[in-house]
DNA sequence: TTGTACGCGTTATCAT
DNA sequence: ATGATAACGCGTACAA
């Protein structure tokens, strides 16, 4: 089918038989569980109780039920289902969907998060971190979900005081600065900032440079920005080497701004280079001035595999693993779901991946 | 507080007194409408009634009921709101996780979704495209949401013949190649392809050279894609200058080669630049071999306007308006809820925003 | 203008 | 091992 004849105007008009059939009270209604028992000639409970296997069933009505529901492609009908079970399969996800930097991050995020719960016939409910704590308590009291994730947490997090009344379980990727009473689950970036440290202190780098955050970010209060800044500065005191960290925003401006004050004159020595940052504008910007990491200078990063690899020279680098995350974080849940689990904070390990942007000795 | 004690195991036990105070039947169950009834003294179907407007009310009972609303934090319960009410007020969102390339374009999408049905007071469910048709049909069976929205439309798309079948309204942003009996929605690509290729042509360029999507993002068989290639190449042959078009991944190197292939000797002219890219790998490569764009060459761009404006020199472009996309979808959405709208194709303006990536003449 | 009563489709408690 | 039946909380037709 070709396209072109129809742009004439930039609203089209009516098309196809859909003029003719109108949407309505089209096709029969989705089948019911009575119908389900007519079918198979059994009570409307046996189904439920097949479906659930809350009590034992003869194999012989079971099939029976089975077919019965294969063929009408019966499904419980959600609404009445969370009435009378008090529990509605579904999960709040609170996006932070402000700032655009760490869009990849959230997705895979999300993706894990939606993925793992149709996984165990769960469903996702998309918040906005826009609601505040808020939010929260509506999709409580409406009974909308059964328990919440909650991401991007910073230090001073209204939704903190918020979880803690709340009766439905409350998961916190992140964590603020006091988090008794809450379950939270976050990456280990104390530990991945030493690592990095580390990395570049065992080939002799006399001195570090830091790419760190935005303004704007550090701005916001995630908790993570303090704690991996912190570490990474106690691990280079203690390895002896100096640390000079610049916040930079995430453009081409901020990248080439950090280049110019840290690196050494031509031909001399450079600082070992951590960023914080996707490393694609750093590499870009180095490869412009004809520093290939690994060759003239030391470069590690804290990234996603995915976006290590994306690049010409892929950093070593520690990744933050949202996958692994969003998992813990289900696995997680569910386990709230099921019993009492106590309030903690579990942390993701930290691994650094080595790919050749460090000369290392031997 | 400090977080540095606290890491001596990477998974931390129990903090703070949530051990002894342990999740479960603490404080009280929701109120609900008869709740509010009893306090503000009336029946439990004027609370009903007042809420939903759908009869006269007086003045004076009307203030009573919705102080007692308030008093409890009341809020009706989702499950019988939806069973007694066939009506969900949520609506499903088919994201397409795959292809962190366009990340930052989709959760735009996804935001502007989500604050524009909360302005309604609906809420979104978000659906993965890794269900397929079937995820369509679930929610509809299982009565999860009043109407889906669905993004990233093949030209082959299996969705919608279960959109057709669908007694639920569905909203495709993008179309298949038969749209019968469809409610679409789309940027104009055509006219946005007509309007970039123009700006090039007027100000003389002899050639035009058009960066493409990746050989995997054509290979999806978005339908965009050829829509977009198709009227760029007919308005350059109408303008009467040549267009080569290189598909090329969203990569340095990808962005490398095209510029080895198209750019012009040293010092001799070079071709107008279209690409369909994100800018920001162009203008870094460019800007790599001492070429600004608006002084040594003519470049134009097919990006959002955050992407432009975020760029050193930011490009002449064609925005394709994710937000107004978004917007207009929500509003076509609650038109049909409300009534019938007949299945047509609606497409969101293109426009040309100059920005002085483009040598004018005068 | 307001109250009464039934039904929505499940789950879960009684019986048998 | 299975069948009646009572909630669950709200919307709405019917009565008053």
């Amino acid at each position: 089918m070709r396209i072109d004849d129809e742009r004439a105007g930039v609203a089209t008009g009516p098309v196809g038989p859909s003029v003719a059939a109108p949407r309505g009270r089209r096709g029969r209604p989705a089948p019911t569980s009575k119908d389900v028992a007519r079918v198979a000639g059994v009570s409307q409970s046996t189904v439920s109780y097949v479906m659930s296997g809350k009590r034992p069933i003869s194999e012989r009505t079971r099939r029976t039920v089975l077919e019965a529901i294969d063929q009408l492609t019966y499904e419980p009908n959600a609404g009445a289902r969370a009435l009378a079970g008090h529990r509605t399969n579904v999960v709040g996800l609170v996006v932070p969907f402000h700032n655009p930097e760490t869009a990849s991050g959230l997705m895979a995020f999300a993706e894990e998060i939606a993925v793992t719960a149709r996984g165990r016939d769960y469903d996702v409910l998309m918040l906005t971190a826009a609601e505040g704590p808020a939010g929260l308590a509506r999709v409580q009291r409406r009974a909308m979900c059964d328990a919440v994730i909650v991401m991007e947490i910073t230090t001073d997090d209204p939704r903190a005081a918020m979880a803690r009344e709340l009766e439905m379980p409350v998961i916190f990727i992140g964590m603020p600065g006091d988090r008794a009473g809450l379950h939270c689950i976050d990456f280990d970036f104390e530990t991945g900032a030493e690592l990095l440290v580390d990395e570049l202190a065992d080939v002799g780098c006399p001195e570090i440079a830091v790419l760190g955050w935005s303004q704007d970010r550090v701005g916001l209060g995630i908790n993570y920005v303090p704690r991996f800044r912190t570490h990474a500065q106690a691990r280079a005191a203690d390895r002896g080497i100096a640390l000079r960290w610049i916040d930079a925003p995430h453009t081409r401006a901020g990248v080439e701004g950090f280049l110019d004050a840290v690196l050494g004159p031509d031909g001399g020595p450079h600082p070992g280079l951590l960023t914080v940052h996707s490393p694609h504008d750093l590499g870009a910007a180095l490869q412009q001035r004809g520093l290939v990491p690994g060759r003239d200078l030391d470069l590690v990063s804290l990234c996603t595999d995915v976006e290590a690899e994306g690049q010409p020279v892929p950093p070593t680098a520690v990744s933050p693993q949202p996958r692994d995350v969003s998992r813990l974080a289900m696995s997680w849940l569910f386990d709230l779901l099921e019993g009492d689990v106590p309030a903690e904070l579990r942390l993701v390990d930290a691994r650094l991946t080595r790919r050749g942007s460090v000369r290392r000795a031997g």
